[in-house]
RNA sequence: GGUCCCUUCGUCUAGCGGUCUAGGACGUCGCCCUUUCACGGCGAAAACACGGGUUCGAGUCCCGUAGGGAUCACCA
C-alpha cells in the first residue's frame, strides 16, 4: 500500500431486528478480512434507527456471532440512533442550502400518487412538493425533509464488484431524510456515519446496489468524498429461492449449535463468492494476506450443506485431543447425564483424534465419544445386532476369559492374545474381531478395535463382552 | 410494471481472446486399502442458458432473447 494512501476502514452495519444471519456473517467475513488485508479498521455499527423493530436482544445476538466466528471490530459499536442529533444538523444543512425541502403530503396522498406512477408504468419519485411554496401548506402541518434530487444526467457508480453501473437521474426519487417526527431515515444517516466515520470501503449485499445511487446523490450534496462501493451478491438457499427467515436463513447460533467450528464456518463463507484459483482449504491467515475484492463472484450462491460438512470434518481432523475434549465436554456430560470422571477423561484424550476423524459436526464426535464412558451395558445399532448373532456368544465367551488372563494392558499383548485365540478356534481373525467390535462399541464408528479396547480398559472391556454374553 | 444486477458440471467455483478435446472442490457412482466406520489412493459420469454479431480465432468482447435475483416505505 501507498504510504499516502489513506488508511481502510470499512464498517459491518446490521440493523438489529434479528439475529446475524448467515449473509449478514458473510458480508462481515470481508469487511473484516478487506480491513484485516490492509492493515485498516474494522467498525461495527448498529443501525438501530427504527426504534419499533430494534431490540436489545437482536444486538446481543448480533455480537455474540460476531464473536463466535471471531471477527474481532475496532472500537466499540457505534449507535446510529445516537447519532440522530447529527444527522439531523445535517438534513437541516441541505435544506438550507436548497439542496432538500420541506414535503407536507399525506401518506394518503403519497400511496394514490405512487400508485398513479406505477399504473403509468414509472419509478415513483415522490416530488410532490419539490416545486410548491411551503406557504400553500397550512399552518402547523407536519412535514419531512426530502432531498432534491437531479433530474438532469446521470450517475455512474464503479462498483468493486460489479463493474460500471450507471442510472438516469431521472429515476431517483426524492428520498426523505428526516421524517415528519423529525428523525433521520436510514438513507440519511448511513451517509453522514459513513462519512463521518471515515468509512473508505463500502462492502455490503447487492441488495443496496440501488441505494447506493441515492446515497450518493447526498455525498454529492454535501460535497463529501465518495467511498468505494463493493457490492457482493446474495445467498440463495439450497433451492436457489431467496433466504428468508423461515427458509434456511438460520442465525449463525444455529450453526454452532448444530456442531459447525468457526473456522469451517468462516473458510466455507469465504469460498462461497470468493476464490483464489483452485484453492479450497484456506486458513485465516492466509484469507487476510489473499483477499481482495477483485475475486469476489458477481452471482448470487446457494448454500450447500454437503461442502460446509466437509469442510468442517477437515477442521476437525485437525484439532488436537485437548482443544477436542474442552468442544464437546459439556455436550458429552449432557449426554450421559453426569459430569465425566477423571479415568473417562483420560481415555477420551486417547481416542478423541482418532474419532475426529469420523465425525463431521461435533455432535457426531459426542456420540462416539460416550463410547469411552462408562454407559454399560450399551444400546446397539441395528448393524451391531445383527452381527451378534446366538453362534457366536461362546466366542465372545471365550474371548473375555483369554482376556482376563491378560496381565499387561496393552495394544502389541491385547492384539497377541486375539490372535492366539482365532488361531487355537480355527476362526479367521476377522470372525473375531467384527463381533468383539459390535459387541465394544454397540456399532457406533471407531478407530483401530485393538487400540480402542486398550483405551477402554481391561475391566470395561471384558465387562462389555460378557453383556453380551449374559444378554 | 419501472430501474438495476446476474447466468461455466447437481452445488461452490477456476477461466481475465488462442495453452479449453473447459480445471479444482463438495456431492454421486465404481475400484483399492481394511478388524467396523471414516480417512486416504485411483477412476467415472457431470457444465460454458439460447440466438446473433465483432475477430484469423469467443466460455472469455458486444447486442438481443429467455431464465433467475434485487429494489421501488416517513424499514434498514
Amino acid at each position: 500500500m501507498q504510504p499516502d494512501m489513506p488508511k481502510v476502514v470499512t464498517r459491518f452495519a446490521p440493523s438489529p431486528t434479528g439475529f446475524l444471519h448467515i449473509g449478514g456473517a458473510r458480508t462481515a467475513l470481508y469487511n473484516w478480512l478487506f480491513a484485516r488485508h490492509h492493515g485498516g479498521d474494522f467498525l461495527l455499527r448498529i443501525e438501530d434507527t427504527d426504534r419499533k423493530r430494534s431490540t436489545e436482544p437482536a444486538i446481543t445476538a448480533i455480537l455474540k456471532g460476531m464473536k463466535w466466528l471471531e471477527l474481532d471490530w475496532d472500537g466499540d459499536a457505534i449507535s446510529q440512533f445516537e447519532r440522530a442529533g447529527r444527522h439531523k444538523e445535517v438534513a437541516e444543512e441541505l435544506l438550507a442550502e436548497g439542496k432538500a425541502y420541506r414535503c407536507f403530503a399525506t401518506p394518503e396522498e403519497l400511496t394514490a400518487a405512487r400508485e398513479a406512477a406505477r399504473e403509468r408504468g414509472e419509478n415513483f419519485r415522490g416530488d410532490l412538493w419539490r416545486d410548491r411554496d411551503p406557504k400553500e401548506a397550512p399552518e402547523g402541518t407536519p412535514y419531512s425533509i426530502r432531498i432534491r434530487m437531479p433530474r438532469q444526467g446521470e450517475t455512474t457508480i464503479t462498483d468493486e464488484v460489479q463493474g460500471a453501473v450507471t442510472v438516469q437521474n431521472s429515476e431517483l426519487d426524492d428520498m426523505i431524510l428526516l421524517r415528519s417526527d423529525g428523525t433521520p431515515t436510514y438513507m440519511l444517516a448511513v451517509v453522514v456515519d459513513d462519512h463521518d466515520m471515515g468509512i473508505t470501503h463500502i462492502i455490503r449485499g447487492d441488495d443496496h446496489l440501488n441505494n447506493a445511487f441515492r446515497q450518493y446523490q447526498v455525498y454529492a450534496a454535501m460535497g463529501w468524498h465518495i467511498p468505494t462501493f463493493a457490492h457482493i451478491p446474495l445467498i440463495h438457499g439450497p433451492d436457489g429461492k431467496k433466504l428468508s427467515k423461515r427458509h434456511g436463513a438460520l442465525g449463525v447460533d444455529a450453526y454452532e449449535e448444530m456442531g459447525f467450528l468457526p473456522e469451517a464456518m468462516r473458510n466455507y463463507l469465504l469460498r462461497l463468492g470468493w476464490s483464489h484459483g483452485d484453492d479450497e482449504i484456506i486458513s485465516t491467515d492466509e484469507a487476510i494476506t489473499w483477499f481482495d475484492l477483485e475475486h469476489v463472484g458477481r452471482s448470487p450462491a446457494r448454500f450447500d450443506f454437503d461442502k460446509l460438512d466437509s469442510l468442517n470434518a477437515h477442521y476437525l481432523r485437525t484439532m488436537d485431543a485437548k482443544s477436542l475434549l474442552s468442544s464437546i465436554k459439556f455436550a458429552l456430560e449432557d449426554h450421559i447425564g453426569r459430569a465425566l470422571d477423571s479415568v473417562e477423561e483420560a481415555r477420551l484424550l486417547k481416542a478423541l483424534p482418532s474419532l475426529a476423524e469420523r465425525a463431521k459436526r461435533l455432535p457426531d464426535l459426542t456420540e462416539s465419544a460416550s463410547l469411552f464412558c462408562n454407559t454399560r451395558p450399551l444400546s446397539l445399532t441395528d448393524n451391531a445386532a445383527k452381527q451378534l448373532t446366538e453362534d457366536i456368544i461362546p466366542t465372545l465367551a471365550g474371548l473375555a476369559d483369554e482376556l482376563e488372563a491378560v496381565t499387561d494392558w496393552e495394544p502389541t499383548v491385547i492384539k497377541a492374545a486375539i490372535m492366539s485365540f482365532a488361531e487355537a478356534k480355527d476362526l479367521k481373525l476377522g470372525k473375531v474381531m467384527q463381533p468383539v467390535r459390535a459387541a465394544v462399541t454397540g456399532g457406533k464408528p471407531s478407530g483401530d478395535l485393538v487400540e480402542t479396547l486398550a483405551i477402554l480398559g481391561q475391566a470395561e472391556t471384558i465387562g462389555r463382552l460378557r453383556d453380551r454374553v449374559a444378554a
